[in-house]
RNA sequence: UCCCCGGUAGCUCAAUCGGCAGAGCGGGUGACUGUUAAUCACUAGGUUCGCGGUUCAAGUCCGUGUCGGGGAG
């Protein structure tokens, strides 16, 4: 059984892919995306649900910080609750009940994390399931069907992301498994066919030359946007940033560049900076259940003995529904007394907060000021600069 | 009054034949980047109940006192 997204569509799908710039500020872009559940206005920082939620929050939680598109992951939803199952059930959207935009991961980043149970070949990826270790095979026709049945809104190609460290032959060899897996993703499905946008993805590693030979073989293929990956995979940030302020003026500027799982407030900013329109991460949800909270005066370890007898607001900055009700000393307590409303609270806050960075953004460049906005984030969030506790 | 058991980190407890006093939890911190993560790492805490003895060496053996638990009368 198949699932066809196009039948609960919000979005005029003659407009699908649409991809338009309404400002600039330097290298920065303010532009929108049309997909089938909706228009992405970015620069956006998506909220990651791998497993079909944005962990510890609801829809209604999401919508009140302000998300516009959360992620999904193939190989996880593959394997719980299945593909097959989704698509009986009408769908990710309709099964979460999430009504905006979903972007899924193709499995390229488990090829990265699960490295220790999963075979490449010129084929695919073979991965022993992490939960009960039986096997499956992810070809790119694979993959395409899978995010099919899960009825994203923009698919991503199957990908190797490269661990960090890689050598330059092993390198040049993957991106070109990497471009011969973005055919086949691409033959595999025709354009919108569903309504379903798709990404091709840059790899090449630490290497420039390698990053363009990438991003050449890609770009020939027609896709809707272009993702950089294989950052944020244990390099420096100045590794990190070197490539990053090297590669996305490269990329087409017609179309959305995407930058996978990435990263910190100041990464999204220097992202941005280089002209990427996308972000997603883990940080904001993970580090919210570990006890580290963004706020506009720095990171706070809420679990800190200092927040003991702390009246105040965690960020009084923050219009969100955390910030507005509870005192410090209230979310400490949560975390330490181990909670699960604490989960939530600090999942919720770190979120709004991504998403106030990105809207302060998109503020910045309609008004041109773009660099003072960046500016003012390396102040609070610098390393030696306050990074840490106010 | 007698008999038995016990007293080791803040708590609950380990420690071989007498051979460098440890763990878990708790405390104090840090890390986390397309989620195998409500996870992981680091760190500070000691008159081993007191006193005396044996021994090269005692948490450990002996004597005595003390505190707690149990039993007998």
């Amino acid at each position: 059984m198949t699932h066809d997204p196009t039948n609960d569509l919000t979005t005029d799908l003659t407009n699908l892919g649409q991809f338009t710039i309404h400002a600039t500020d330097g290298q920065a872009r303010r532009a929108s995306l049309t997909t089938a559940h909706g228009v992405i206005q970015t620069p956006i920082f998506m909220p990651v649900g791998t497993q079909g939620s944005v962990k510890a929050l609801a829809p209604d939680d999401l919508e009140n910080a302000g998300a516009q598109i959360i992620l999904g992951n193939t190989y996880h939803l593959y394997l719980r609750p299945g593909d097959e199952l989704l698509a009986r059930k009408g769908g990710l959207h309709r099964f979460a009940n999430w009504t905006k935009p979903i972007l899924t991961d193709s499995g390229g980043f488990q090829v990265f994390s699960l490295k220790e149970i999963r075979k490449l070949s010129e084929d695919g990826v073979e991965f022993r399931s992490h939960l009960d270790g039986s096997k499956h095979f992810f070809s790119p026709e694979k993959v395409m069907s899978i995010q099919n049945n899960i009825g994203s809104d923009i698919m991503m190609v199957l990908d190797e992301c490269v661990a960090y460290g890689a050598d330059y032959d092993y390198t040049a060899k993957s991106l070109e498994l990497t471009t011969r897996w973005a055919k086949r993703c691409r033959e595999a499905h025709p354009k919108h066919k569903n309504g379903q946008l798709l990404f091709g993805i840059n790899q090449g590693g630490f290497f420039k030359d390698l990053r363009e030979r990438s991003l050449e073989q890609l770009t020939e293929i027609d896709f809707d946007g272009f993702a950089i990956g294989g950052l944020s995979v244990g390099e420096s940030i100045p590794e990190m940033y070197d490539m990053l302020q090297h590669i996305a003026p490269l990329m087409p500027a017609d179309k959305p560049r995407y930058l996978m799982g990435v990263g910190t407030p100041l990464d999204i900013l220097e992202g941005i900076g280089a002209g990427v329109d996308m972000f997603d991460c883990v940080l904001p949800t993970r580090n919210a259940r570990n006890g580290t909270l963004y706020t506009s005066r720095g990171k706070v370890n809420i679990r800190r003995a200092e927040y003991r007898e702390d009246d105040s607001p965690l960020d009084p900055d923050c219009q969100c529904y955390t910030c507005r009700t509870f005192s410090k000393a209230y979310l400490r307590h949560l975390f330490v007394a181990g909670e699960i409303v604490s989960y939530r609270l600090n999942s919720l806050h770190n979120i709004a907060f991504f998403l106030t960075l990105v809207r302060q953004a998109r503020e910045a460049i309609e008004q041109g000021r773009f660099a003072q906005l960046k500016a003012r984030y390396v102040d609070v969030f610098a390393p030696g600069n306050g990074d840490g506790i106010k």
